[in-house]
DNA sequence: ATGACGATTTACT
DNA sequence: GTAAATCGTCATA
């Protein structure tokens, strides 16, 4: 496959575990696009959210809610679930936990590394625009990486298109990780206050919206 | 068929 | 800080 000279994919079993553990376990690892003409555009994962399934009133599938759109959800771990929202903004998850286990975790934001000229591009950005600017937030990562509903229900495990590089073996420290509430969830009455988001702490393309960095 | 609502971003007051 | 942009999805009828 494409990946000469670079970290091991990560596989089902990485992605085999709860939520709240692969949010994590994301955090430091390498996102990886090969667009269509073959350009790689990659970043280090720098922020993620943890969507806990049926008892979450955040998530897409809170209460089993099965429909075409989440349909992905209820795919086998490293399945990718890409939503577009707001008429204009696409978001992606990576599945986890057990196959019909609907749980997923939001991807966030980047610290990007390679392809940034392109990632401007697809942005929509002048060439002198701050890396900062790229992929500090969910709908500005998929853009950024072309990453729109073709890449939905991906296997992550094989895609061409799209997988984690497993550019560290441990988890990082828990000193160089912030935990908080989730963004845009404030509707979700009790589960708004769950602190089920995590980013690098300190990192400046982490998205910031709330107080504490 | 209709209407309310987003797991957001950007531009403004 | 507030508001507009913009449209697919889903519940209701």
């Amino acid at each position: 496959m494409p990946e000469s000279g670079t970290s091991p994919r990560a596989g089902r079993a990485f992605f085999a575990v709860g939520p709240a553990l692969l949010a994590r376990r994301l955090l430091g690892q390498r996102l990886v696009r090969a667009l269509a003409d073959g350009t790689r555009l990659a970043g280090t994962i720098v922020e993620t959210e943890a969507y806990l399934g049926a008892e979450d009133r955040a998530a897409h599938t809170f209460g089993s809610r099965r429909t075409p759109r989440n349909e992905a959800m209820y795919g086998p771990p490293g399945t990718a679930y890409v939503y577009f929202t707001y008429g204009m903004h696409h978001c992606v998850n990576i599945v986890c936990g057990a196959v019909n286990e609907p749980v997923a975790v939001l991807l966030r934001a980047l610290e990007p590394t390679e392809g940034l000229e392109r990632m401007r591009t697809l942005r929509g950005l002048t060439p002198d625009a701050p890396a900062t600017a790229l992929c500090s937030g969910p709908g500005k990562l998929c853009a950024a990486l072309g990453i729109d509903r073709a890449l939905n229900e991906d296997d992550l495990t094989v895609s061409d298109g799209l997988w984690v590089e497993r550019v560290r073996a441990r988890a990082l420290p828990d000193d160089e990780v912030a935990n908080t509430p989730r963004i845009g969830v404030d509707s979700a009455q009790e589960w708004a206050a769950k602190p089920l988001r995590w980013y690098i702490r300190g990192n400046p393309h982490a998205s910031r919206r709330r107080k504490g960095d």
